[in-house]
DNA sequence: CTAGTTGACTGGCCCGACCAGTCTAGTCGC
DNA sequence: GCGACTAGACTGGTCGGGCCAGTCAACTAG
């Protein structure tokens, strides 16, 4: 008849309703919100119920505090930092080997790029070309400016492949693998090289997006992936992963 | 010369060197922490800041305090909810639709089949078998057990597989996807007979598992993720997902 | 009009206290 | 001897007060 009441913390009242206010976007990013001691007054409680939850609020990237500010605590503009920590944090404990992030990363960023091939607009594909330049031109940058690069390209195919999920995606997986990727590193080989194969294999599939082609899009997408990281399994992993990579209908070696 | 030195809060290192040690498995599921009192002793600071760090750890799932444990805090077994929540909170701050998660989904769990039908052993399919039988009793056990059924069958997919994550993926792709329907639900219509044609679809998709067919059982999934929910898509946003669900080379309606 | 100072705020952190929940050891009745 | 009960020693949850360092803005001296 009755419901069991299960004691809810103060403070987990507060993050609910900020939390909420935030998601709903009734307070958008770039607002402050009221200092502590003025919290504290509004929602009857303790200061220190007001600093835990502010903390958890901080831990789930909504807002930031900064010592002395007089403006009170801001709210951040929306960012996927949190999804990457918790699938990094996920990777760590599962165990998530190479294979399976590849495996993952062959099969929706293929897909994106069919996306985009048959759906995207000329002005976005238009767009594509302009990032795949700037990506050329930022080998000479050095490495940080380079994976700025790419990841631009990359949220410019999710736009053309109208799914803002794919770049999400892709710019989580491709951090986690480059965690993952940090400790098995072949001595930094001749990086400048590597750039320069993956531009030209960007160019590739971009070739195909230009020419509608979706399925090649998507085919070229996977082998340009395996390749490049096909060094770095063991010939299992490796057979696991090629099975993704050929045209459907094909299996390869 | 030198860099500059950001300063850190002192909740912050507390957080770090604790984190690292679950994430590391240095401390494992089940583990007990030390009491509040007692870690404010070995980290040299006031309670409060524990207090603080526990609620961020708390907030990423990773332990959890219960008042008047004597055992102290305890580390929780890893679990996909800090994923869900940040994916949740990402999609209604980013505004997904359901177009934008549903190619998504159909292109994971598609290949997800596609790889059990590959590369799953015998047994794992021989438990797909069993997690459908399970998957059809719960019809009569009401809508929540049939949805653990239809996710324990999924789990079973991705153990097929071979790749975790994947049945992460549908699981909180599922989640968003429901929270999300939620919304626009049809006046509870006849969910009976919606199990009993979702399980209907389960069991042609399973057929060309077990048969080894990995491109029709992939086809067949995206049909039946496409069917099941195109009645609550406008017609632009059918036809953008229906260029994913239709096999390579042909695009439908 | 600018450069520097000052003061009124901010959040970070600590302390001590109190309450309510939880487990356990010991007690009481059988 | 054994089970039910109780009391106590913990636990975490919350509060208030206090101090410090950082930040900003208004004000002041040049």
């Amino acid at each position: 008849m009755f419901e069991p009441v299960r004691s809810v913390r103060a403070y987990e009242r507060v993050v609910e309703q900020i939390e909420e206010a935030i998601l709903s976007g009734r307070i958008k990013p770039h607002d402050r919100l009221p200092a502590e001691r003025e919290l504290m007054v509004t929602f009857d409680v303790g200061r220190t119920t007001i600093r835990e939850a502010l903390r958890v609020l901080q831990s789930k990237g909504l807002v930031r505090s900064r010592s002395g500010d007089p403006n009170g605590p801001e709210v951040l503009p929306h960012s996927i930092d949190r999804l990457r920590e918790s699938m990094s944090a996920l990777a760590r404990l599962e165990h998530l080997t190479l294979r399976e992030l590849l495996q993952f990363r062959i099969v929706v960023e293929s897909q994106a790029y069919r996306l985009a091939a048959l759906l995207g607009t000329d002005e976005q594909i238009e767009a594509l070309e302009t990032a795949m330049a700037a990506m050329e031109a930022a080998i000479e940058e050095g490495e940080d400016a380079f994976a700025r690069a790419d990841l631009a390209f990359h949220e410019c195919v999710a736009l053309a492949a109208g799914n803002k999920l794919f770049g999400v995606s892709t710019t989580v997986l491709g951090s986690v693998v480059g965690e993952l990727m940090r400790s098995k590193i072949t001595a930094a080989a001749d990086r400048r090289q590597q750039m320069r194969e993956s531009c030209r294999r960007h160019r590739q599939v971009l070739a195909a997006v230009r020419e509608r082609d979706g399925d090649g899009a998507a085919s070229l997408a996977r082998h340009s992936v395996y390749d490049y990281y096909a060094e770095y399994m063991v010939v299992e992993d490796r057979h696991a992963v090629s099975v993704l990579v050929e045209d459907e209908g094909t299996v390869a070696t």
